[in-house]
Formats: structure tokens, sequence, C-alpha cells
DNA sequence: TATGAATGAGGATTCATTCAT
DNA sequence: TATGAATGAATCCTCATTCAT
């Protein structure tokens, strides 16, 4: 007999408590600290059901650090390549970078670790990787298109790319506990600078 | 019994290989994956030598993170804040910040931990971040100096200096395994925009 | 609601199925390396249908053990103890011991490992040893006709009988991976000699 | 500084009642339901020091299969099987193996333990397996000179010595809680028998 | 009756730390 | 001071069994 519709939907909801629950717990404590017992309890199943929804606690760290990227990913890569207007593309991009940046705090200590220790986490990290490299091609492409166009100063596009994940990643591990979007924005401008945006 | 001078000296250096060791265990495995057995192993020491060293392994992590500082954290301060051709002066700090930087891969994948969890590593961190506040702090005076002569563009100074610290680490993060200085200099012309340098 | 015929017919096949893969994974595997689950995949049902089929593993086991023994007790036993040639009937029943021997290998494992751990299963351990007394007993009997007719030497028969049945399953044991039955057949010979068969 | 003498004595006296009573316990509930906290408690240690002296669980069980092997294979094998009167000597053989058998009953049940899962317990198997090989030939060596000389019948030395020690672990299947040497002693004749040794 | 999610007891193993030598 | 055996808390994971659907 099939499971009815509500049973899988319940399911549904329950792997995704466990799943956030283990992410902040991973992301607060660190794989090892963040024990099997302690996220079911955070979740209110017992550990045994754990094992029902995630192979084991590998698994249930990869499904941490990779299940968000699908949400994520659109987000960071959601702006234009080519736009006519550049720099303004480009203040866009950042502007909503930092504003994701500065919400997804638990996540991206998560990232932080797994780069961290990429050995350990190998497969993970291959997923952020890709991610990565797509990620700094298309920013390379508008920084491109904004040198072509004359708005922004001629340098090694890939650079710059790299240039600005670094200092978005960096600014993550810098203002560790400060969700304040405010302050975040203020860095909007040095992300501009970064990219070469001709002052005037 | 007092103990002799070469006494003293072989357990000076015996304390500092396990740290060295040590340290190079924790960047690359982590805390908890760093086994005591390990470290001493890898010291060529029995592992209750290690306690002989160090109360516990808490306090050889935090040994580990904090004695290293001593060593670079003049390094990283020998700039002039007051100088008289700031941008010059800038230029140089930052490729020696860069330089340095590139060299203490393990090191810094430490510090990356300790700043991820702070909770966790409290004591350490804070050792950390009070360099990290007077490190801004300096850097943040030359930024002003700059700004002062004119040769920097006015934005908040400290904000500046954030920007940039969260620069460098962030490149260390997303740079994991390059050591090749050559692909770490390209950045410098990078640092000295965020810094508001004006091109010509 | 009563069951229709074919229902009835279903479920004692599902049963036969249950049980047959259950014998061959507890010989294989030992009880404790056979789980429910595995016997339920390999009977191609769920997990929760074993249970309604079978009270709990132990029971599981105890069926295992003791059904096949309602299938075979009637052939071992199958040789007249009274018949007017006895050696010839000894060889006969020799000749197709062996051969069921050398044919039911899975379940002749778990005959063993029940002996071994007889305190473990002591329920079904019993069921056997009633069923081996009443083997060597009836075997006893034979040797004594052939004794009395001077056909065998004189030997105590329940001796003799045990001798035998410690040769067959020894046998097994053996000869673990073979069922080769050409070459258990060599055996017969030394079979015959044991009960004291006269050579020529 | 290396161990006292009386420190190493100790761990050797520890090391071997740890051994015996896993051995005891591993044949007398098997594998599984013999665990690490249940010996070192018979033991009088730490679950923590069996650890020490094994490296984990499969470990323990492999050194009870094979260490008291090392005992009673000489004495297995202590026999001339290129002697004078090969009937004697076999007779004497079969006696000692006979008194042997009945002897050691644990660690038997542990062999016929490892012979059951081979495949679970495959290096342990193949020590025995060797000696087994061992074992039958040289028997098969003494049968053959028997023959040479006219005292046994003519048929198969191998088949003969295989036949023979099927025997003797048929026996210590059946008899398993008997260690009545008087009883185990009626078996000689039959072994003897099993061998073609002439009647007069 | 059939299914499989939920539960938690139980067990192997790791490893920091203590302490006798 | 140096060593490493002894200890046992802590943790992951397995799996029989229950029970709601």
């Amino acid at each position: 007999m099939a499971l009815s519709d509500s049973q899988v939907q319940k399911m549904k909801q329950k792997r995704e408590t466990i799943l956030e629950q283990a992410t902040l717990m991973f992301a607060e404590h660190g794989y090892n600290d963040t024990t099997i017992a302690k996220v079911a309890k955070a979740s209110g199943v017992s550990f045994g059901s754990v094992f029902t929804y995630f192979e084991n606690k590998d698994q249930l760290f990869f499904a941490a650090v990779v299940e968000p990227l699908q949400v994520y990913a659109p987000k960071l890569l959601d702006f234009d390549p080519n736009a006519k207007q550049p720099t303004q593309e480009l203040w866009n991009m950042v502007a909503k970078h930092i504003k994701i940046f500065s919400s997804f705090g638990p996540y991206l200590r998560l990232v932080v670790q797994v780069i961290g220790y990429h050995n350990r986490f190998a497969e993970a990290f291959a997923e952020l990787d890709a991610f990565h490299n797509t990620f700094r091609a298309k920013i390379g492409e508008l920084v491109k298109n904004g040198q072509e166009r004359g708005e922004l100063q001629i340098q090694d596009a890939k650079y710059a790319a790299t240039a600005y994940t670094s200092f978005l990643i960096g600014l993550r591990v810098n203002l560790i506990d400060s969700p304040d979007s405010q302050m975040w924005e203020q860095f909007v401008p040095f992300a501009m600078q970064l990219f070469g945006a001709k002052t005037d």
C-alpha cells in the first residue's frame, strides 16, 4: 500500500526539519561536535529516524552543504553578463550578493569549513568548487563587457572575479556575527572599486 | 636537581617540534581529527610527553593558534601609518601582506577554523580578534593619512581596512592550495583599488 | 471475511518463500548476520510481512530448522531394520544417506550451528536431538540385526550408530563446499567398515 | 624507558587471560553474542584494555582460532608415518587424537563455527584449512605405509584420511557436551575399521 | 493483510587523560 | 622527565520490533 499524500508530505517536512537543524549545528559547532543525537533532539525525532532520511552522518553533512546550493545558486547567478549598462548591472549584482551573503550566515560558515577541510569533505567541496567556477566565470563575463564598453578599467577579468568572490567570502568570515544588513551594505562601493569602476 | 643547559635546550626544542606538528595537523585535519597520538608520533615522542609540555589538548590548540601570532604580528604591522608617501607605503604593505599570507597557508587555515567556531575556541578567538582590531586600526590610520594627503579617495577608513582584511582572508580561503606566490602577487593592484588609490 | 482459496494459497506460497530464503541465509551467514530486512528483500516482500507469517526472528529461525526436518526425517528413516539381508540394506541405506547429506548442504550448516550453540537455540536443538536419537536407535537395530545374522562383526551397536552419524556430519563439515555427489559416493565403503561389515 | 620484566610478564599474562576468556565465550555463544564488554569483564579488565591487546574484535577472534593451533598442531602431528608397525602406530595415534579431541571441547566448537562460516571468517579458515591438509597428508602417508606392509586393506589413502578427520570432527559435534574421556575411548576401534585395519 | 516509518536498546570503537614505573 | 598501559565517556550505527495507515 503506497503512502498517503499527507504521509509523504509529513515526511518531506520532517526531512526538511532535520536538514535545517543539522545545517545550523554543523555551522555552529562543526562536523565532529555535531552529534546525530543532538540533531535528532533539536528536530524532535528519535535519532534512529535521522537514519531513515539520511544514510549516515556524512550524507547528512553532504546534503546540508549541497542542497542549499540549489536554492542560492540561481539567486547568485541572477544577473545579465551582457547588460547594456554593465556598471549599473554590476552594482545591482553586488548589492544583491551582499544582501544574500549577509543573510545566509550559518550556511556560509559551513561552506568555509568545507573549503578549509576540502580533503576531508572532498565530495561536498567538489560541488562547491564547481559552482564557484561557474559563478566566477559569469562575473568575469560581465566585467569584460564593462571593460569593452569603457566603463571599467582594463584588468584581468578572471582575477577580478576571484578578487571579488574572495572579498565576499572574507567579509563573511570577518563579519561572522553581523547579520546587520546595513553594515554589509557599506561594502558595496568597495566591491565596485575592486572591479575597477571608474570614479568621477 | 637543576637541569643542565643542554637539557633545557633539548626540551625547548621538543616543545617546538610538537607545536609545529600540531599546527600542521590541526590546520590540515581540524581539531577533532587531530589526535594527541598522531601529533606525538609525527613529533617523534611518546604521547605521554605531549602532556609534559602542554596541559591538555585544548591548551595545545591554543598555543598552536596564539604562538605563531607572536611571530607574524610584528611582520604584518611593519609599516608606517604616518608615511610621507602613503600610497607608496600602502603598496609596499600590501605586497608584504600578500607575500606573508601566501606563505603561511597551514596556519591561516587554523585561523579560519577559530573564527568559524569562535564559540568553541573562545580564548583563541579573543586573541585573534584583538590582533585583528589592532591590525585594522593601524591600516585605517595609513588610509586616513593617504586620504588627507589627497592620494586616496575619501571613504570610511575603518570600512576600508575591514574590506582589505576580508579580501586577504578571502583570498586565503579561495586559493586554498595555491602557495604559488606569483599568482598571489596579481592581487596587489586589486587591494590598492579597494583602498581607493587614484588611477591615472 | 473468509479468505478465498486462492488467497490462502498465495499466503502459503509466500510463507514458503520466506522460509526458504531465511534457511539459505541463516545457513550461509548465521543467525545474527541474517537480518529480517535481507530475508524480506530476498523474498520479495516488505519486512513487515515477515512478521505476519512468523512471530519474531527466533520463531523464523526455529521454523527454518525444524520444518525441513519433517521433509528429511522420513527419507533418512526409510530403511528396514529387520531386513533379511542386513548388509545389503545397510549399503543401500548408507548410499541414500550420503546422497541426501551431499544434497542438503545449506540446511546442514544450519544444523551444525544449532548443535554448536545448543544453549542459545535450545528448542530447536531439542527437536534435532530427538530426531538424532530416533535415527541412531533405528540404525542400531539394523546393525544388531546384521550382527545376529553374522554379517557384521560384533561391537556395541549403539556406538556404531553414533560413530556413523558422526561420520556423516563430519563429512558434511569437512566437505563444506563439495556438492559433487561423485566424491561423496566414495565414502560409502568407509561407512560400511565403520559398521564392521566383513571384508572378504 | 623500557618496560620492566615484571611489567612485560604481567601484560603477557593479561593478554593470555583475555584470549582464554574470549575463546570460551566465542565457543559458547558465537562471534556476535560475544561482546567485547563481556570478554573484558570476564577477564577482569576494562573493555578499553582489550583494544590494547587486540586491534579489534575480528583480530581477537582470529587469535582465538589460530593461536591454540600452534599448541595443538604438534600434538596432533606427533606420530611416525614410516613406523615399522603401522597398525600399532595408527592405534596409538587414534588414541591420542581421540584424547585430544575429547579434551579441547570449547576450542573445537570454535573451529566448527569457522568452517561453517568460512566466508565470514576467511582468514581464520585458511589457517585451519592449511593445517587440515597437512594433517590429512601425514595421516595418508601412514595409511599407505600400512597398506604396503599388508596390514591395512587397500583403499584410497587420501579418502581414508578424510574419512578419519570427518569422523573425529563429527564426534566432536555429536558428543558436544561429553568431555567424558571413557566414552570417547570407545570410538578408537571404529577409527581403526575406517582405516581398513584387518580383523582376525 | 501489507507496508514501511519510527523507535531505542545494544555494541564496536576512538581517544583524551591519568598514573605507575 | 619519559613512557605507554589502563580507563571509560562518548558516538555512530544496526536492526528487531511496533504500529499507524
